[in-house]
DNA sequence: GGGCCCGCAGGG
DNA sequence: CCCTGCGGGCCC
């Protein structure tokens, strides 16, 4: 009842708004009323070709002529005159974002507050805005009804306009809207270049190369949580924590001769796993967190990553020995032939190129791949169906499942097959199929569950395959049906190495800090954190890069620049240049995207209705905060004898090295 | 962004 | 002990 209510109320809306007109999507259905209009039924655009239901259209055009020289409701209207945020169900109240905005720059050039009390204001400003609506009963209605239910989030405003579900994968144009993976690419596909929402042109580079709003992702993923908590369902948590606390850094050595960490050594190892452990980094092996090792783990660079155990290489992408197997892999763009699919990819081994030169990487491959070395270890892997712990970098431009920044760990995946073919290079390369087996969903999927068997995706270079290694007989590494999850279902390979993480029986080891359910607030700040003003982000946006942070906060970073245009025509000859202006999280130039910046309206949909959530039941987190604040330990500052042996190596090798 | 160089870590 | 390696910093 109360949902018929409420869609006829958003109908409404939509109708009364009058500007919410949206054409056919690329099946040929009416994002409007979700039928499916004939030809006769359907009208096309004469200047961006888009197909619209006439039945749906506010002013259709009226006679034959007028028909073939249509044009649709975005293209009659010059793009600055779209009002952005349209959409009738919008939750935002009517008055223009730039009062706000306009607002909240007032509050940014006051000197007289510290950055803490600006951001403070700022949030103040923006729920006051919502809930200045008083003399609107109706919007007050709506707006009540969407604090109280994060479900009407998750049924309504939220959908990716193709599927109408929730977005899976979601990307962000630089317009502020929000679509999967898989649809956007589809439209994309379909030669369209401008966004199926509010139809303001995509970038070429945010078309060729999307990649996943990981914020979205966990936004939706919050607001599912929220939706069992309401319902009552079982508490779940799921872990996304970045590597916030780092205490041991690498360190650069008396021979190096460099600062940095171009030439430096490697802090300490923090788990207490062997190099050659197989499978997930689990909690009793982490006794610095107790916690393990969690999908979606972030770390600066590989040095980092190695000291989490994740992948302990330096600069090899893949850990193993030809005659145990290997342990992990990173994909961070190496090799020309990779292909990531998220849950599956292909991975190319390692060799074949001239290292000669003092090279340590190169992009040159001179001569063919084998299964030797790791190359075998990874095909031992495949044989056995070994869990392989698999880390994506940054560094992997064309992947949409890459992190943004660093290097992010995404869980275990077994080899399903592998093979040699002939590379893009023209030499031959080792060839594995990677299929994601995790028991936690992946960085990039709303999931609330890890995987389950799938079938093999269809390789087609497995036509031209030579050495083709398929496991025979049982994996090592398998779902048991009866638990619902993955395991070893035959005992995982005996380790080789020693453990090099400080020795648990010195009893100097550090104070072990409880792991504990994270509060709502804690995970809004942890996740929804503005890069730049370390707050929950007020009207969030989203960078063609893929990162989040407040509209005012990163307008701010470039107040006082200005922008240099190309100007075709007119008057005197200007000399085209156009300024650059680096996202404040990576090298990419976002000069087009800060001159019309969109606040991503479906994120902070979100943040706001958890937000509210908070307020409910605000008093009993504040108590269980202040008790583990309370035992917050000293860290054990005492012995500085405790400088692992590679140390001493080094300096003697030094020594030696000096003599000469 | 590309090229170059370096010390480190691990395999064999 | 030698060789390899999907880094990272710096210079251009």
């Amino acid at each position: 009842m109360m949902e018929d209510d409420a869609k006829r109320q958003l109908k409404a809306t939509n109708i009364m708004a009058n500007k919410t007109q949206l054409p056919c999507d690329g099946d040929g259905i009416c994002m409007l009323c979700k039928a499916k209009p004939s030809d006769l039924e359907t009208i096309t655009c004469k200047t961006c070709v888009t197909p619209w239901h006439v039945d749906c259209l506010s002013s259709p055009p009226e006679t034959l002529e007028s028909t073939l020289q249509w044009d649709c409701p975005d293209c009659s209207s010059p793009p600055e005159d779209v009002p952005l945020p349209p959409l009738g169900n919008n939750p935002l109240p009517t008055t223009p974002s730039s009062d706000l905005v306009a607002s909240i720059r007032a509050i940014e050039a006051d000197v007289s507050l510290t950055d803490r009390e600006k951001a403070k204001k700022r949030q103040e400003l923006l729920s006051g805005k919502l809930q200045s609506d008083k003399d609107d009963p109706d919007a007050n209605k709506e707006k009540k009804k969407k604090g109280d239910d994060v479900l009407d989030l998750l049924d309504e405003r939220l959908n990716c306009s193709f599927c109408m579900q929730l977005p899976e994968r979601p990307v962000t144009t630089p317009c502020g809207h929000n679509f999967c993976l898989k649809c956007f690419q589809k439209w994309i596909g379909q030669g369209k270049n401008t966004c199926a929402k509010c139809r303001c042109v995509i970038p070429s580079k945010m078309a060729s190369q999307p990649r996943i709003n990981s914020t979205l992702v966990v936004a939706i993923r919050m607001a599912k949580l929220s939706k069992s908590l309401v319902s009552g369902g079982p508490q779940k948590v799921y872990h996304f924590v970045h590597n916030q606390n780092r205490p041991d850094k690498a360190y650069t050595t008396d021979r190096a001769q460099r600062n940095g960490k171009a030439n430096a050594a490697s802090g300490k190892i923090f788990v207490t796993i062997p190099s050659d452990h197989f499978g997930p980094i689990p909690a009793e092996n982490d006794p610095e967190r107790n916690q393990g090792v969690l999908v979606g783990e972030c770390w600066e660079d590989r040095l980092e990553c190695r000291q989490w155990g994740a992948h302990f290489p330096h600069v090899a992408g893949i850990a193993g020995q030809s005659n145990n197997g290997a342990q992990s892999v990173v994909l961070s763009g190496g090799y020309q032939d990779d292909e990531d699919h998220g849950e599956w990819f292909l991975y190319t081994g390692s060799g074949g190129r001239d290292l000669s030169g003092n090279k340590r990487t190169s992009k040159d491959q001179s001569f063919d791949q084998k299964f030797e070395k790791s190359n075998q270890a990874l095909q031992v892997s495949c044989l056995k169906g070994y869990p392989v712990r698999v880390v994506r970098s940054h560094k992997e431009k064309r992947s949409s499942y890459a992190p943004e920044k660093g290097l992010r760990y995404d869980g275990i995946y077994r080899i399903e097959k592998c093979w040699r073919k002939v590379g893009i290079q023209g030499f031959k390369v080792c060839r594995y199929l990677f299929v994601r087996c995790d028991n936690e969903p992946a960085p990039w999927t709303s999931d609330e569950h890890g995987d389950r068997p799938r079938p093999l995706p269809k390789i087609s270079e497995l036509k031209k395959a030579t050495d083709i290694t398929e496991r025979k007989g049982g994996s090592s590494w398998d779902f048991d049906e009866s638990d619902s999850r993955w395991k070893w279902s035959k005992a995982p390979p005996t380790s080789k190495r020693p453990v090099e993480a400080e020795d648990s029986a010195s009893g100097k080891r550090r104070k072990i800090r409880q792991s504990r359910n994270m509060s709502v607030r804690e995970r809004l700040l942890k996740e929804f954190s503005c890069r730049i003003c370390r707050e929950v982000m007020s009207l969030p946006i989203t960078t063609p890069c893929a990162h989040n942070f407040c509209k005012p906060c990163l307008e701010g970073v470039f107040v006082g620049k200005t922008f240099l245009r190309e100007r075709s025509s007119g008057g005197r000859a200007l000399r085209s240049q156009k300024n650059v202006m680096n996202c404040p999280c990576c090298p990419t130039d976002i000069s087009d995207f800060l001159q019309n910046i969109q606040v991503n309206r479906e994120l902070l949909d979100v943040i706001e209705s958890l937000k509210s959530k908070i307020e409910e039941g605000d008093a009993s987190e504040k108590l269980c905060e202040e008790v583990i604040d309370g035992e917050e330990e000293g860290r054990d500052g005492s012995n500085g004898n405790e400088s692992s042996s590679s140390v001493e190596t080094t300096r003697k090798r030094a020594k030696v090295d000096d003599s000469e």
